[in-house]
Parts: structure tokens; C-alpha cells; sequence
DNA sequence: CGGGACCTTGCGGGATCCCGCAGAAAAAAT
DNA sequence: ATTTTTTCTGCGGGATCCCGCAAGGTCCCG
């Protein structure tokens, strides 16, 4: 067994290679890569269906890395290893999971037993292994209660990423006044919209501009989910025809 | 001579606790704190003038904890230690260091000498150091060509806080027309500006939206940057008179 | 089958934004 | 001190946004 560590800080990586060691006696060989570029190029060539990675790298997602790797082999098993429990690192992880797949997702502030118990977990009891706090706020999220919509996260990053109306519309295949009906939603579910009869500091915010702004603020929204939204919407603008 | 340091991850705080010891034989004990709040507290209690810190921690913001530190004892010495040079973090570190202070900013990649030769200049021979990178970036920002005026940022964090025109002229002591002046300068720069003519893909963007966007994915703003701006607007917020 | 909950769509209007035009004021240059 | 440049300001209009109202449409449940 072959493990692929995946991240660019050099102490993070020789910490995790010696965890790895020691939590894993049968693994014969570990390999380190320093951003998601090598990892996948690792991960394809040694085909190795252990790794261990960090979100948030320089030079290419760890999200971008892990789908890469997913959709050519969908039955390696991954450990995220990540500082933050954003909500956006959590819901991108959970959009691009193959069914069935094992993996997990763990903080770094965890301790060494919690790090080298999920390892031996996930990569030889076959189980699936979600950091408490990281559950806690999938659930919240993806359950009704106070969670945000797939539809209405797909708003937030079409406003976030500055679209109007009408692009919104033409992308998403709606109208232009649904997508205001489902902007008026986002408004009321992240506490932006305005009650009317408040003469006080009513008009003080520009709703759209204000939404991105609190859910950059709440953690909803990072930069690295919102690049990837960039890409997704290049590619989407680059096949549109000009007009 | 003790050193303070503000990190809240484990392994680097360590690791700067040894490096510190190895570069600095001089010095007689070292201090670790794991956010902000408690740093401000010993750096207040312990009188250290020597801190070495990390910008981005969960609890407080490094560049808080710096401005409050600098604004008790400006003579202290700060040496920021970080993983990225965000065009945001510069900007917000000289916006808050004192005139004459002796402070740093290397990047945790950098090799060990650098961060050791660091330590020496900073600490003993009272000198600033500044990492290449991060100097760069500096000039390239500071200095007029393709950088970006106080008023220019100024206006820029506005619009990304959510608000009007109206609350930004309250707010900067404007007419909104000029806003909407700068608004449009800002535009240019940012190179979100709708040439006219344009029918292809005139009208996808909200300027307004699109600009926030855009400085996000240049790191002229990142979240640290962006919850600043938020408690400063709270506060004017405030101490506005109702209505 | 009928009723209810939900989503979608069109219409219309008030508020806001984006910006060209042009004069006034301030700052910088000569 | 005068010119030049930049910035600030008001006016006005077209585009966009925000949203109440109302007429369908779909889906589920009794």
C-alpha cells in the first residue's frame, strides 16, 4: 500500500508523512507532492489510491485536484486535511464525491490520535471519517434548517461573480423575473433584506453587493470557490454565441 | 531580551520557537500565543518589544492585534510571518505600521536562513526587512503605474461592504456624483469597464458586482481585509444620528 | 378529482445605478 | 501669478435592479 500526501507547507507534509507511518505499519511508501498539479500527475502515474491532501493551495485547488482525481479513478480514497471547516470548503467537497466513495475530512487542529485514527479508518476499515465540527456544519447546511438551496447557492455565485439579471437568466435557462424571485429568497435567507416601513438606514445597502458581502463574511463564499465559479463561467461564456 | 510569538498553528509556532532560539542566542525566553486576543494581553503584560507573528488567525486578526499593539508601544518590533502576500495583507500592514517602526514581512516559504538572517536585522541590528516578493508587490502597488489610490481602495472596500452610492457620499463626506466618479474610475482600473460599442457581451456584467469579484481574485481583497472594513463600518454605523 | 404548497412567468412602477455633459473648485505645474 | 490638470458637483436620461401583484404550472396529499 501506497499513500500520496498532497500539500504545500513542508512542515504539514513531514508531519503527515510521519503520522502516516506511524498510524499505517503496512503502507510501504509515501509520497509527497506540493500542489494539486504534481499530486494529480502523481496520483495518475503511481497509481496510488491513498491520499491525503490539503484544500487551499497556491498553485492549484485541492477541490480541483480531487476531482480530477475522482473522475479517472472514482474508487480512490481521499483524506482532506484542511485548517478550515468554511462552509464553502465543505460544500464544495460534497459536490464533487463520487457515490460510494470513501473518504474524509479532517481539521489540522485535530489531535494526532483523531488524525492517525481517521487514516487507519479510511484507508483500511474502508469507513468514511467526518470531523465533528465539519459535520455539524454540513448538516446545518445541506439540512432545511437555516441551510441555503442548491439553487439558491447557485445565485449567490452568479451574483458573486457580478452577473446580471439577464446572464443569470440565460445561463441558468430561467427568466429574468425568477431569477429575481430567487435573488429576493437569498436576500430574505441571509438576513439583507430590507423591512420596508424602516426609514433609518433603509437604503444604506445595495442588496446584491451586500448578500455577497455577508457570505464572504459568514463563510459561505471563499476565494477559492469563487475561482473556481470563474473558470465554470468562462468556459460557459467561451461556448456562447457572441450576441 | 524575550520574544513574543503570535501563531495559532502548532507546528510553525515550534518551529519559530526553535529558529528563534538558534538565531538569537541573546535571547532569554520565548512567549507563544495562539491568536490575537491573548497576544495583545501578553504583549501588553510582559512589555515584549519583540513579536513575531502570523497574519490570518481564527480568533483575532494578526493586522488587529499588530495596530493595537503599535498603538500602546510604537517602538515595538514586529516581524510578520505569513503564508500568502495578498495585495490586501500589505496594503493593510503599511497602513497600520508607525512611522520609524522597525517591522518585517517574510513568507513562511522562504528558507531558513531568510527567516534567521530576518530574526538578526529586525531585533538586533534594528534594520526592516521585507521580503522580495512581498517588496514587489509593494512598489507595483504603491506606485502609480497599474496600482490602485487610497481613494481608489477606499472606495472599493465600500462597494464591497453592500453599500449605495448615497451611504458611501454620507459616509466619505462626497456628493454622490463623485462616487459615482470614482466608481467609474475604479471600473477602468479594474479593467471591468464596458467598452461601448461592445454588443457581444454587453450588459452580462454588473459592474458593481463584477468589480468586488474581480478584486477578490487579484487578492486586493480577502476576507481578513473585507471583516476589518465590516466592524469599521459598523461602528460609524453607530455613531450615526438615525435617519 | 379538488385543494394546497411551491415554483415560474409577465407586467408595471419606483428606486438605484451607470455615465455623458459641462461648469465650479481645488491642486499641481509652469 | 497664470496656466494646466485634476477633482468635485449638479443635471438628466437610459438601463438595471427590487419587488408587489396576479395568472398559470407542477407535484403531492387527502
Amino acid at each position: 500500500m501506497k499513500v500520496l500526501i498532497i500539500e504545500d507547507d513542508p512542515l504539514h507534509r513531514s508531519y503527515l508523512n510521519e503520522a502516516i507511518r506511524a498510524a499505517l505499519p503496512e503502507c510501504d511508501g509515501v509520497l509527497e507532492a506540493e500542489n494539486g498539479n504534481t499530486g494529480e500527475r502523481l496520483a495518475r502515474d503511481c497509481k496510488s489510491a491513498h491520499i491525503v491532501m490539503d484544500l487551499q493551495m497556491s498553485q492549484r485547488n485541492g477541490i480541483e485536484a480531487a476531482r480530477t482525481i475522482w473522475k479517472e479513478r472514482p474508487e480512490t480514497r481521499i483524506l482532506f486535511w484542511s485548517n478550515y471547516s468554511d462552509e464553502a470548503y465543505v460544500r464544495g467537497v460534497s459536490r464533487i464525491v463520487p457515490v460510494g466513495a470513501v473518504y474524509g475530512y479532517v481539521l489540522k487542529s485535530a489531535s494526532d490520535d483523531r488524525l492517525k485514527l481517521a487514516l487507519r479508518s479510511i484507508f483500511i476499515e474502508s469507513q468514511c471519517v467526518i470531523d465533528r465540527e465539519v459535520r455539524g456544519m454540513q448538516q446545518r447546511s445541506l439540512g432545511n434548517v437555516n441551510g441555503f438551496t442548491e439553487a439558491e447557492y447557485e445565485i449567490l455565485i452568479d451574483i458573486a461573480l457580478g452577473l446580471t439579471d439577464r446572464a443569470i437568466a440565460q445561463r441558468r435557462n430561467l427568466s429574468v423575473r425568477s431569477v429575481q424571485n430567487r435573488l429576493q429568497q437569498l436576500y430574505i435567507k441571509l438576513g439583507v433584506h430590507q423591512p420596508l416601513g424602516n426609514q433609518d438606514d433603509d437604503g444604506r445597502f445595495n442588496l446584491r453587493a451586500r448578500a455577497v458581502a455577508v457570505a464572504f463574511l459568514r463563510k459561505l463564499l471563499n476565494h477559492s470557490a469563487l475561482e473556481r465559479a470563474e473558470t465554470d463561467l468562462t468556459a460557459w461564456l467561451a461556448r456562447q454565441p457572441h450576441g
